[in-house]
DNA sequence: TAAATATATGCAGAGAAAGATATATATTGA
DNA sequence: TCAATATATATCTTTCTCTGCATATATTTA
């Protein structure tokens, strides 16, 4: 049936429409960045994070990789980082918020 | 805010994330199309298929064009055109269901 | 003019899905 | 042990989706 393909470009697009979640995106299309980063990026909690992580893992968007004590996340689909680019214009510098603990923000 | 660029993004993906609105996309991506052609193909009824194109219509995604009886919508964004193609692949040559009256299948 | 056709719109209700939040526990590495 | 993270669960609320039905309007045709 045609409807399968519409259907996931439908799941697709579901995924990508969630704001935190493509502030999330937008984030890690500028460098690859751990939970907490992330959440001192978005001002969300820790578990709301590996939350929405988590679905973007099982959506296969993100990737995930252990470095000690951290887990960095990047993305996965040149696809959808030509769409963020597309829709959200160039990826930014990286942010460096003050309550960030990562390797990154503490440098 | 920044918070509202993304929600902004959300809210097209919104719209996209919807396997009916997407098929009626994609076959608009084809040819322009009247109500009746789109029921046609998506098996839906009229008024769905009304109310799903002032969804698309609000968010500005297709125009209308008043023909005689018929009014004929068509995709309004490139930009949306080109996301299409990228997920969606070329686009198909038209449908051509028989219990269209069309003026395009009826012919 | 009367009837048929195409379309738009509104509303109501039911069910499904998504979102936010809180909490608790487990694992692992420094 | 502490810090970072993962995972599970539960609840509550909101939003989406679909359907059915009714109606209004414009246009074309008989």
């Amino acid at each position: 049936m045609n409807t399968k393909k519409f259907q996931k470009t439908a799941d697709l697009f579901q995924m990508l429409s969630h704001p935190v979640r493509l502030q999330m995106m937008d984030e890690l299309r500028k460098r690859e960045a751990c939970v907490c980063h992330l959440q001192a990026v978005t001002g969300r909690p820790q578990a709301y994070i590996s939350q929405q992580l988590r679905i973007l893992r099982d959506a296969d968007l993100v990737v995930d990789e252990k470095d000690g004590q951290n887990v960095f996340y990047h993305l996965r689909s040149e696809a959808v980082r030509m769409l963020l680019q597309e829709l959200l214009g160039d990826a930014d510098v990286p942010s460096h918020p003050k309550d960030c603990t990562c390797p990154f923000c503490s440098s």
